[in-house]
DNA sequence: CTGAAAGCGCTAACAT
DNA sequence: ATGTTAGCGCTTTCAG
């Protein structure tokens, strides 16, 4: 006993419809559009009778027609469950009534195999497709994309500004202020522990710590700085051999949340205690932050905003319109529970 | 400066190849479709030509004629980040390799307006849906869905077996469990946060509880109980009711794990020690589960599996084979660090 | 204002 | 083993 999909009256057609209203196909096909050059009267007529059949457009032979299949990815590596939940809300925001549909696409290694990537995208004949990083910053991807013609929106996209429909943020400035948050606290023996080296933003964020301690008038020089690659597990073992290495700072960069909350539980199974003898930032306002505890003191990316954004200015691209200008969202700094003054003030 | 969507030299099409080639189109699709009946000359030449001119098909074309959009839907209902991100993955391992391509479909208010819910998967054109909760439990949905022909797979549905492809689990039995591991604990002053209350899982795991008290030898009496709605918010709200309330359990049994993250943030405000000065137990082993601190007891939804299992029956419905047997599938009790003996145990 | 004809890219059903 | 014809459901010409 079970549901199946019986063959169901055949859909109604626009035939259908014409033939019981008694016009042509091109009439009612007028009418579902609406296009004028139709009698009040027969327009009424038709939708009458297109509901009363419950029609519904074929999308397909439409799409035939057209050269669209009012379909648009989005891309994402497999990151934080939050992160990957915001960038699909942000597009379907933007997406709600509009005709086209979204279609998720991970991919694991983008980095490793873009022509794989792009292929996938082929493959789901896309009309367009958001790119989240680190796809947004592969110029291979890119350049395949406008090889074949399909438009592209970008979410935080760190390089080749212009290409696209970009929706940026400003990794520098957000990492000057958590930094800038640290050194106002009074700090100034200061670890970093930085992110993947592939990805351009730890760069950006190192960028952006040095600006901070310029404007204090300090050289950069933190007192320790530990590879990382962006995982937690990166995180506990920076803290691990920060803790080992002799020299404590006072506090720590994280470049991002989930390396910072592996700093948080490498400290706390050393018996260093956050915030007395040691502050943490991290970075993103990830989902985490708010539950590690103590609550992660952090920057947050305005992620939401920028796939909304990447997905106007994508839908701009492929209604025509010439060329999109880039929007720049901003960081909000979240001062909360692993950070204060250093003991010695 | 910005890539347009130029209309890219047309794609090819088999009439392209087919000229090249100096054979029918027919033949060009027969090799396209690994059908027979082609010389194996012919079918090389072709494929190096198809190869040569970047040669995709045209889904919408092939669609138009096989009545089919190649194109499943994914409908949930705002739960938390992680539990998305397991169905959707669990729906694309499982269409990996196929030619389906998945449609994310939010809906805010399925129970409100089921109506609303089935026009969406119309609109968008889909040749199947996966339902999760709650939707995969409205008759309504289910009676519409069956109405217009379109197939379905359901996710831990928990009424009308047999309608659709099911893959279900045993949330009595796990909320069972997680009661018991209370129980066996020493807890009996025990407190419960329940779930939405439109969500039939909410009853079942209710009931779940009163079946572990039960074997305990106890009526079913919770020291206190509070009304959530699965969102780590809700949880929040419910620990302080439960705190100013005056009677405090020293336990917590938590429907999600969401509101049990949410019961211990607000425990830790009000400076009350998990698991020392309090038990918290959740339901689901999402995510937050192991991000948290304390880890979360809990007992693990198999959400990946029931996903893949729930695709897995829809493609079998939607290619004609007849019925498909529901699934079950096991929880598993995950013992972490939000739980210990009472004190005065 | 309305309709007839042609065709989007592909494939089933029949020829050959 | 290969080609021809017709047509999926719709929209674009272009004629009335």
């Amino acid at each position: 006993m079970t549901s199946s999909s019986k063959p169901d009256e055949k859909r109604a057609t626009i035939v259908d419809i014409a033939r019981r209203a008694g016009v042509s196909p091109k009439t009612v096909s007028r009418v579902m559009n609406d296009e004028p050059h139709v009698k009040q009267a027969v327009r009424e007529q038709v939708k009458a009778i297109a509901r009363e059949l419950n029609y519904h457009p074929n999308v397909m032979a439409q799409g035939l027609i057209a050269r669209k299949s009012y379909l648009i990815g989005l891309t994402y590596e497999r990151p934080s469950p939050s992160y990957v939940v915001e960038l699909q809300r942000g597009a379907l925001e933007r997406l709600a009534g509009e005709r086209y549909r979204l279609i998720v696409l991970p991919f694991a290694d983008a980095t490793q195999d873009p022509q794989g990537l792009v292929s996938l995208l082929r493959v789901a004949a896309l009309d367009g497709v958001v790119l989240a990083p680190p796809s947004s910053d592969l110029e291979p991807v890119l350049d395949a994309l406008d090889a074949i013609g399909m438009p592209y929106g970008r979410v935080a996209p760190r390089s080749f500004p212009g290409r696209g429909a970009c929706a940026t943020m400003d990794d520098v400035a957000a990492a000057r202020a958590v930094a800038e948050h640290l050194l106002r606290l009074g700090h100034r023996s200061i670890g970093v522990i930085y992110g993947h080296r592939d990805h351009i933003s730890s760069a950006l964020r190192r960028q952006g710590y040095v600006e901070a301690f310029a404007a204090y008038g300090l050289d950069y020089l933190p007192v320790v700085e530990q590879p990382g690659d962006f995982t937690r597990e990166s995180g506990v073992a920076a803290m691990q051999r920060i803790i080992s290495g002799g020299i404590m700072p006072t506090a720590i960069l994280a470049q991002n949340d989930d390396m910072a909350v592996g700093a948080l539980m490498a400290a706390r199974e050393a018996g260093i205690s956050v915030p007395e003898t040691l502050s943490i930032a991290g970075f993103d306002d990830s989902d985490v932050a708010r539950l590690a505890w103590p609550t992660l003191t952090t920057v947050r990316q305005p992620v939401v905003d920028m796939a909304r954004q990447a997905t106007d200015g994508l839908l701009a691209l492929m209604s025509g319109r010439g060329s999109v200008a880039p929007t720049t969202h901003e960081h909000v700094l979240c001062m909360r529970h692993s950070t204060a003054q250093p003991r010695h003030g």
